[in-house]
DNA sequence: CAACTTTAGTTTTTT
DNA sequence: ACTAAAGTTG
């Protein structure tokens, strides 16, 4: 959150005793319009209560009313609530809506924040119990991943075999688990590298000391460490959290339960928030099973289902109810409205992906034309990359729209060595930071000269940006290295003393200018360098609200995100489930519906039922953001990595219930030729689920007729086309049996091509398309 | 050291 | 098709 790491408040500020209890003359207001359910959980302050909030039932409102109920009845003072949540966005959002209703009081919350960042700010207070110091760095992937690779260097194991990102996923998840590595099983111990995966996640646990730095996994691992050994320090801490509250609960891992488990063990006031069917991050180490048996950890748990839903119609609520019920395992709710039944949940198949954007395109016109703004409607995918096709629509009709997700702004190339400069400037010991830079922009500081600062560095075990100042005065280096790197050191030497009297976002502007970064990018002039100056600019911007450089870092390393104001403009949202979550809109299109993309075959092959459940919650996910509108669809073809694929409708479709469901076909596509596809009159449901009543067989058939048709096509159209006049030799081409290849001769329509994997062969030109 | 060529991978994403 | 990253040249 925004709070500065390095500032004391609330550090040493011991646990005020029980606050006064302030009896309240009359049921204070807040309570007003919460239904039963949800007044309960905001009243049964005192236990560990498990709330399970179906979508759309108020759970975020349970949780900051109960926050208000807390401090209004005097149970707690601010202080000595913990609340966390998973994201920043949602800490934002609760933060305000403490605010909003208790009025300004919500300042103190001042543990209201995400897992990451209050560890952190615990682990800063005990830093030095696990090695490091108060001021130590926290790594992100990118890091990560880079360290990684020097540490598989230098076990002198090929980066071929064994990458990298690999190793960091893997560590992550051991992480995750809450496992360093002494606790590692055998099993994952020999698990990487040629049974090596121990000692190479000890080796980065000891790189990371020295580096004085943590990763994201760190801070919740360290955190627990510490409390394990030092029962005096967690003692602490349990004291000061009276009461403690966990958003979206269904998405913690092992690491954060046994954090939550431990702070809360003294007071056992904890108050667990979350929807297990909503869980969709089982693949980043969540643990359904936390929510699963929350009962069996807390004895005596009240649990308290909110089930009635307050923002969907009930055709969309009935179809996500249904569909979910077929997972096993759950704990079961059963959603209600008392809102009118609605439109029922469509259902389109198309002809292809290309006529999806289109048709979805025209119906978004429509509604607008109908009185709905396009902020009120969400195109959600399964994949980032399927946006593509609704983007290129949208702009060769003038749609607005945007993109939510995608690269995030830290993580912009130009921005992470912007910052690599501020983190050397902060702290010159930062090792990764300054081998970022060193030749950013180019200084003639190669590989060679780098490699020799390391030597030196491993040496006399000193940081880089030390031995770099020591070999400068040496004649080690070649004379042109020798006083670059000479410059750049003594360039951090004046910035650090003008940042003495310079306002941190003046003397960030000076490093990026004086270090020839700015330079660097008004030099290129390449599409991309406008933008990236843009950028920097913003950053340097965004400094301004901090009180320093260091503060600055520590919130840039937590939330990796920066406030943007496009929000008011009226445009289509494009973006996945996952990122959806937690939202809604009044008309949501849900497109791809289909097998192989949603479910999605990875998640299928990878991890079987449970891959197959966890798909399906992301479908409940989806259906469940629309308020009023729910459009599914699915395409019989898409070109997938520029190759057509035919799949066949979703699974999901097949689950969700008739009643609620109304299907729609374009004519030519289940019936007749290619040719009189047209404009579509709605079909009976029973042309697109059959007469046979509801085997899962039947759609199956009835949709594997139009496949056949799309061969028949390409071979009619590829035939028409590529008379061989359109190919020149050196072209790239695709056949579909052999694959691509490089045309090496032409005669006439017959073409020679070299097949990368099938070798020479003579082909008629008719038979390839370009690549 | 920079420019060019080849090759592998290509779900979801926070912190 | 596309991209990013590694390998190969001059």
């Amino acid at each position: 959150m925004s709070a500065d790491p390095f500032d004391p408040a609330g550090w040493d500020d011991a646990p005020a005793a029980t606050p006064a209890t302030a009896v309240p003359a009359a049921p204070p207001p807040y309570l007003d319009g919460l239904n039963p359910e949800q007044r309960q959980a905001v009243e049964a302050t005192d236990g560990p209560v498990l709330v399970l909030a179906g979508a759309g039932t108020g759970k975020t409102r349970v949780l900051t009313t109960r926050i208000a109920h807390l401090l209004h009845l005097g149970k707690a003072w601010p202080g000595q609530i913990l609340a966390v949540t998973f994201t920043n966005k949602a800490a934002r959002e609760m933060q305000q809506r403490v605010a909003g209703i208790i009025g300004g009081v919500a300042e103190g919350m001042s543990w209201l924040g995400t897992f990451h960042s209050i560890a952190a700010r615990i682990l800063r207070r005990h830093a030095e119990l696990v090695g490091l110091q108060p001021n130590f760095t926290i790594l992100d992937t990118d890091d990560q991943v880079r360290l990684l690779k020097q540490i598989l260097a230098a076990e002198g194991m090929d980066e071929k075999r064994f990458p990298a990102r690999n190793l960091a996923g893997l560590i992550d998840r051991w992480k995750n688990r809450a496992l360093t590595p002494e606790k590692l099983g055998a099993d994952d111990a020999q698990s990487f590298g040629d049974g090596k995966g121990r000692t190479l996640y000890a080796a980065y646990q000891e790189r990371l000391k020295t580096l004085n730095a943590a990763d994201f996994g760190d801070l919740l691992l360290h955190v627990i460490t510490i409390f394990q050994k030092h029962p005096d320090v967690l003692a602490d801490w349990q004291r000061r959290f009276k009461y403690i509250l966990v958003d979206e609960y269904q998405d913690t891992n092992v690491a954060q339960y046994l954090w939550l488990r431990l702070l809360a063990q003294r007071w056992r006031n904890l108050c667990c928030v979350g929807d297990d069917d909503q869980s969709i991050y089982g693949w980043r180490g969540a643990e359904v099973g936390n929510i699963l048996k929350f009962e069996s950890d807390f004895p005596g748990a009240l649990v308290i289902r909110l089930e009635r839903n307050y923002r969907s119609t009930g055709h969309i609520l009935a179809a996500a109810s249904g569909l979910i019920a077929a997972n096993e395992g759950r704990l079961g709710k059963t959603l209600w409205t008392e809102d009118d039944m609605g439109e029922k949940v469509r259902v389109i198949g198309y002809w292809d992906g290309e006529e999806e954007a289109r048709a979805s395109a025209d119906l978004i016109e429509g509604m607008r034309g109908h009185g709905r703004r396009l902020s009120e409607m969400a195109i959600l995918v399964r994949a980032g990359h399927q946006t593509r096709a609704f983007e290129e629509r949208f702009v060769t009709v003038g749609l607005p729209y945007r993109v939510i997700g995608g690269p995030r702004f830290y993580e912009r190339q130009e921005i992470r060595d912007a910052l690599a400069y501020f983190r050397v400037l902060v702290s010159p010991d930062d090792d990764l930071a300054f081998e970022r830079i060193v030749n950013v922009p180019k200084r003639g500081l190669g590989d060679a000269t780098v490699q020799q600062l390391h030597l030196l560095a491993r040496e006399r075990n000193i940081s880089l940006h030390h031995a770099a100042t020591l070999i400068t005065e040496t004649d080690e280096l070649k004379p042109k290295a020798r006083s670059s790197l000479r410059d750049l050191i003594d360039g951090f030497g004046r910035w650090r003393a003008a940042g003495r009297d310079l306002p941190h976002p003046e003397l960030a502007e000076m490093v990026l200018d004086e270090s020839g970064y700015t330079a660097m990018w008004q030099a290129d002039k390449s599409a991309e360098a406008p933008g990236r100056l843009d950028n920097l600019k913003e950053l340097v911007d965004a400094l301004a609200g901090f009180e320093s450089l260091a503060a600055f870092l520590d919130h840039v390393a937590l939330v990796m995100e920066i406030e943007r104001g496009d929000g008011n403009q009226d445009m289509v949202t494009l973006m996945t489930l996952h990122g959806a979550k937690g939202l809604e809109f009044p008309v949501v299109f849900l497109p791809g519906w289909e097998e192989g993309l949603f479910p999605s075959q990875r998640s299928l092959d990878e991890n079987g039922l449970a891959g197959l459940e966890e798909e399906r919650r992301l479908a409940y996910v989806g259906i469940t953001r629309a308020r009023e509108t729910a459009i599914i669809s699915h395409a019989a073809n898409r070109r997938v990595y520029n190759q057509w694929q035919s799949a066949i409708p979703s699974r999901f479709i097949d689950e969700l219930p008739r009643n609620h469901v109304e299907a729609e076909a374009r004519p030519g596509l289940w019936g007749g030729t290619m040719g009189d596809r047209g404009f579509g009159s709605q079909l009976r449901e029973a042309d697109l689920f059959g007469d046979r009543g509801l085997s899962p067989g039947f759609q199956r058939a009835a949709t594997a007729k139009p496949v056949r048709h799309l061969d028949a096509s390409f071979e009619r159209v590829t035939a028409n086309e590529n008379t061989g006049d359109d190919f020149a030799r050196g072209q790239r081409v695709f056949h579909q049996k052999f694959g691509y290849g490089r045309i090496t001769n032409i005669d006439g329509n017959k073409l020679d091509i070299a097949f990368d994997k099938a070798g020479a062969k003579k082909v008629i030109a008719s038979f390839v398309s370009k690549a």
